[in-house]
DNA sequence: TTTTGAGTTGTTCGA
DNA sequence: GTCGAACAACTCAAA
């Protein structure tokens, strides 16, 4: 028998969908499937991930929702290939739907799975929905990608093609999917939702951000943002990432209130075609020329810089606010990213990993952006003689020290950390490795 | 093809 | 304390 499935992964919403409206849009009995991926699952340092729980518990609510409107969700636990294999083979000439995903790994997924349907008669159907412009939408005239974010914004905010109002271009419109919810299957899953213990995982203490995000922080976004104390940032990176909420339809609201707050969106786009057209960034430098530097990568002082025990109170107020809440403000990335790779000289693919495996918003394409960005290495990246002085930017950003006594509560007492390095020894052996490096670079 | 202007988020130094 | 220039020179995008 044929069936149309509609797989959920990184769009984890039944509303303005884009590969859901498809799939109920041109077909009458439509089967929502979503998969716990052992693979990604397995390789996870820790029991206790706030994502996994954040991802189950959201299943566990669309799979209600969908029981209430007469349909189901159908929940495998394992090899997604292996999983699909088997319902293909009880269900022959089968429709995929999905949404695109651009990281490496995921595309190669992808690609086996769409070949296995349409190896049995099947055929896929794949749709944009995670950004905003894909890859190919966004070039410089000549169909190149761009490397350089202005000109890359200009673009893309040009691509809107909405004379007066951003807000109203139709790439930011919605998919009304409820229109068509009659379309979907009334088949009952055979089996209870999986449980997180049943998956090897523990529930942790870790509290999500909500979806919403009121109009006064993103009109108040430009001014307040910078400042760690501050409530000024939307936190939502955890729900683009698993799609939770609608890209386009922050977007939006984006465009109408902040164009600072709608450039954050379109880095982020910009990010994601650097690494589908670059993919070889995920494990080395964009810069080639960056590859030759002599990390010092010293494990003790990796270690202290992971605990928040540098003696640079912004250093550390920002490492603890990670391992504690699972979120950093954007400010403190840098600042603390800046500070393993320039000051410690530690391979920025150590903090790139250390963020992976500790932020709830992780993307590997905009992660990757900005470790490469603050290492120097990247695209449009900072020069390497631009090295953030951890003084001046606790005194610039938390003037009062109000961020730095909420995570290191211990500041300005006996009890608190040495310096870890000399601010003005370790600013100029960065800039000397940083040269050596360089100059010794032949192409 | 050549030329020109510009490039997320900074720091330091000296007047 | 404030201001502007230097940092070091490169690469990209577009005219």
């Amino acid at each position: 028998m044929a069936k149309t499935f509609f797989w959920l992964r990184r769009d984890l919403r039944l509303e303005d969908n884009a590969a859901l409206y498809h799939a109920l849009k041109e077909n009458d009995d439509v089967q929502c499937v979503f998969i716990f991926d052992k693979n990604i699952l397995s390789k996870l340092p820790s029991q206790e991930d706030a994502r996994v729980e954040f991802i189950h518990q959201t299943i566990q609510s669309l799979k209600q929702k969908l029981v209430d409107i007469g349909s189901d969700l159908w929940v495998y636990y394992g090899d997604p290939q292996s999983i699909w294999a088997d319902l293909i083979s009880q269900n022959t000439s089968s429709k995929l739907y999905f949404n695109r995903d651009y990281e490496p790994s995921t595309k190669a997924r992808d690609k086996a799975i769409t070949e296995l349907f349409t190896e049995s008669g099947g055929d896929v159907h794949a749709y944009k929905d995670h950004v905003i412009f894909e890859q190919d939408e966004v070039t410089k005239d000549d169909g190149l990608p761009y490397t350089v974010f202005t000109p890359y914004k200009r673009k893309w905010l040009k691509a809107l093609d909405s004379d007066d109002d951003y807000s109203s271009s139709y790439y930011l419109s919605s998919y009304p999917c409820s229109q068509y919810y009659h379309h979907l299957s009334k088949h009952k899953s055979l089996q209870d939702l999986i449980s997180l213990d049943q998956m090897g995982f523990n529930p942790t203490e870790i509290e999500i951000p909500g979806t919403e995000v009121s109009q006064s922080l993103i009109k108040n976004y430009e001014e307040k943002r910078n400042f760690p104390a501050l409530n000024g940032t939307s936190r939502l990176g955890i729900h683009f990432r698993f799609g939770t909420i609608s890209i386009r339809e922050k977007a939006r609201k984006a465009a109408r209130l902040s164009a600072i707050y709608l450039s954050e969106l379109i880095w982020r786009d910009f990010y994601s075609q650097i690494l589908y057209h670059f993919p070889y960034v995920a494990d080395r430098a964009f810069r080639p020329k960056y590859e030759g530097i002599e990390w010092r990568n010293n494990e003790a002082e990796f270690e202290k810089w992971c605990k928040g025990q540098t003696g640079y109170p912004i250093v550390d107020a920002g490492m603890r606010e990670l391992n504690t809440t699972g979120f950093m403000h954007n400010r403190v990335r840098m600042i603390t990213a800046s500070f393993l790779t320039k000051h410690l000289l530690i391979d920025w693919r150590w903090g790139e990993q250390y963020f992976a495996d500790k932020l709830l918003d992780f993307d590997l394409a905009s992660n990757n952006g900005g470790w490469q960005w603050a290492a120097g290495c990247g695209t449009d990246a900072a020069p390497y003689f631009r090295i953030f002085n951890p003084h001046t930017q606790f005194d610039k950003f938390d003037k009062n020290e109000k961020y730095v006594k909420q995570f290191v509560p211990e500041y300005g007492t006996d009890d608190y950390f040495e310096y870890i390095v000399d601010h003005k020894m370790a600013r100029e052996r960065c800039l000397a490795t940083y040269k050596r490096s360089l100059d010794a670079y032949q192409a």
